[in-house]
DNA sequence: TCGAATGACAGCG
DNA sequence: CGCTGTCATTCGA
């Protein structure tokens, strides 16, 4: 599954958008997608924030929020990760102990 | 459980 | 200008 190859962090960013509200997906989902295996270099480029993604999910951003580790961890977040829960929470995604029930939630591309 | 791999960017020499 | 280290990670031994 290839998009356009841009900037890297700009296919990162598009995949991110493409994830439906109430559901999440796994920073290995993405790596796969773009045919890459620098997982940490698609967090990475969401670390930097393109352009302050750090609304709430019904915003024009990129919600990175909706990305979490292949275990359904949290892992991090820029801005904490009790707002990601927080977001994620109320977009009807349950978290539990700081995971994610990839099984209900998981968005495949 | 620990280390290597992978991509990009910031910091430092 | 070039190299090393770091980062919201993941997989293999």
């Amino acid at each position: 599954m290839v998009f356009i190859n841009m900037a890297f962090d700009e296919d990162v960013w598009e995949l991110c958008r493409k994830i439906p509200r109430g559901k999440v997906s796994t920073y290995k989902g993405l790596a796969d997608a773009l045919d890459t295996k620098a997982y940490q270099a698609v967090g990475n480029a969401m670390n930097r924030n393109p352009r302050g993604a750090w609304t709430t999910s019904g915003s024009d951003v990129v919600p990175c929020h909706r990305v979490i580790n292949s275990d359904g961890k949290i892992g991090g977040f820029a801005i904490g990760v009790e707002k990601k829960i927080g977001l994620l929470s109320r977009e009807g995604v349950v978290i539990k102990d700081n995971k994610v029930d990839l099984k209900k939630y998981l968005f495949r591309f």
